[in-house]
DNA sequence: CTGTTCATGTCAAGCTTTTGTCTAATATAT
DNA sequence: ATATATTAGACAAAAGCTTGACATGAACAG
């Protein structure tokens, strides 16, 4: 029986079971790129040539749904399409490290260098242990910056404040349970609630297992949440094969893990190829956190889309939103 | 054959193959400079040359990038353009460090008993995923039986039944890692807070290492916030160090361990031990959850007093409020 | 003090190139 | 039948290029 599964593809591809095929429509919702320029970046300049089906349909494989996936951060990075699009595929990941981590322009960092307000009161209360102090300044700074604001402002920073202090040791495994356990809370009401709108999209978020700080995946679902996805909230430390059953069961429109420490864990890509496996091929799978970039290369492999910040998941979101559109005037 | 994909670049970089080239407006970005300005320094006073494409773009190197950012930095540092324009990269690097001792801020950046009414409700919700419908039957059973029934009859019930179906397969971890989401954000607005007055005592809830259950930690810190303790709550699977670490900084009267499962872990005990070593004196140690009566020994030798169930909670941090008082303000 | 000159950053107009999107007609998939 | 793909070509917005002009402020001569 697992005879006829194959045959089904036998005529689609000849050469390895392994390297499996994809339509342009499953590019497009991986990488965010729409079938429009996937096919016009091909018919300018061979930046990716598929295969094709006997009756011509496009038929992409993984490295090539990678190789899309670097020209889109690339371009987004500034590089124009037509310079890249014919670089090797080593090049490429070469030119998305390099552009991805400083693309910032140096000028508006003197101008907002500017300390969020409550920011130090909150990594003061967190020092104390004392959630009263916590909750009193994120409110202050909530009712200050609103909630885009706190997240983005405060609670992002605030907890890689926390993360630094952790690993030089100034604060203990306890104080970072403590902040998570109170922001969870502070979340769940300052932010618009992570039920979500009836049609609105679902977006799962966990931490895949190994990765035990919560604090990033809480960041994305309240982010989310803010932009009116409806938000499944898994905590932290799942297995794929849960991960990906959730996503399947609310039929999810895309999957955001968190992963911030450790950053060498050597069976997280096998984690990933598992997640990617298990979850429904159209479902999208995000990654961030600051140890996002140290696997880069596992999660280009099962064609994660890498966020480098807050402000960049809500664009992804945004995009992801709409998969597809007709009638726009 | 790939002297032939090597000849297409010819015409466009003519030294390696690792030195990418760059439009403007990526030159723009890196170096903070318009493109405006780029232009004219290369027209008024050559301060870089770049290469340029058969259709006449300009293409830089990222030694003309560098360049360009030191010219950036000496000119920020009030030198005149005109005057540096010409230097040798190398007298720039000097100039740079010299003059511009300032330059760069570096930025990184992210229920056994009598049916409770809304119990089934919630056990769905929790089977479908679905938050909202969670929410809302968590909200109306608040309101028809107030927070401490709330609190007793349907989530320590669904706690425990969440933990049956997870035990027989129904359920995946994954769906007690959401209900645990939901339920610890609800309890955070639902209960009184769990910051507790000034002078109240204080109780530290966690779960130790190996303890992966959050929602009978839950259970038992919203039970306490309810009685006017004040809570730090830590979560799940801290190590002994931690807990106790927690304990002396917020001078807990007391600390209460949730304890679900697995029933038969051979490292509890040494981790109770050292809790209760490294604990101040005189914090009382306490133990509840479905799995605490299988390490009743243990948690004998260590002198913890084991709770049957929410209302036995209840019954000793009553016992144990009166004692001792400080005269902290 | 005043007027001139120079250095420097910014802008606009007019043109070309690049690149994403759209339409129409046709074919395939489910 | 309806949704999805395919091609070719058209279109328009964005980004680049060049030339020339303008504004500001500092240096300087009278």
């Amino acid at each position: 029986m697992s005879l006829a599964i194959e045959v089904r593809y036998v005529y689609v591809v000849s050469s390895y079971m392994t390297d499996s095929h994809h339509a342009i429509k499953v590019v497009s919702l991986r990488t965010g790129l729409s079938a429009h320029v996937i096919r016009v970046w091909e018919k300018r300049y061979g930046a990716v040539v598929p295969e094709r089906t006997g009756t011509n349909r496009r038929l992409y494989s993984e490295d090539q749904i990678e190789r899309l996936g670097l020209l889109r951060d690339i371009t987004r990075a500034g590089h124009s399409i037509g310079l890249v699009a014919k670089l090797r595929t080593e090049e490429l990941r070469n030119l998305a490290a390099a552009s991805g981590s400083n693309g910032r322009p140096a000028r508006d960092i003197g101008g907002s260098s500017g300390r969020a307000p409550r920011l130090d009161e909150c990594i003061n209360a967190v020092k104390a242990l004392d959630s009263r102090a916590l909750e009193r300044a994120l409110k202050e700074a909530a009712t200050e910056l609103g909630s885009q604001g706190l997240l983005q402002r405060v609670i992002a920073p605030l907890a890689q404040a926390i993360g630094e202090l952790w690993r030089d040791g100034t604060i203990t495994a306890a104080h970072e349970h403590f902040a998570s356990a109170v922001i969870r809370v502070f979340l769940g009401h300052a932010v618009k609630s992570f039920a979500g709108a009836d049609g609105a999209p679902v977006l799962v978020v966990a931490t895949p297992v190994g990765q035990l700080h919560e604090l990033g995946a809480l960041l994305a679902g309240a982010t989310a949440a803010n932009l009116g996805w409806r938000v499944v909230y898994l905590g932290a430390s799942l297995p794929a094969a849960e991960i990906a059953g959730a996503a399947r069961q609310s039929a999810a429109r895309a999957v955001a893990l968190s992963l911030v420490y450790p950053e060498d864990d050597p069976l997280l890509g096998g984690e990933l190829a598992r997640l990617r496996e298990l979850m429904p091929q159209e479902t999208i799978l995000l990654a961030g956190g600051r140890a996002a970039s140290a696997y880069g290369e596992a999660l280009e492999k099962v064609g994660a889309l890498q966020m480098k910040d807050l402000g960049h998941l809500g664009a992804i979101l945004d995009t992801l939103r709409k998969p597809d559109r007709r009638s726009t005037k």
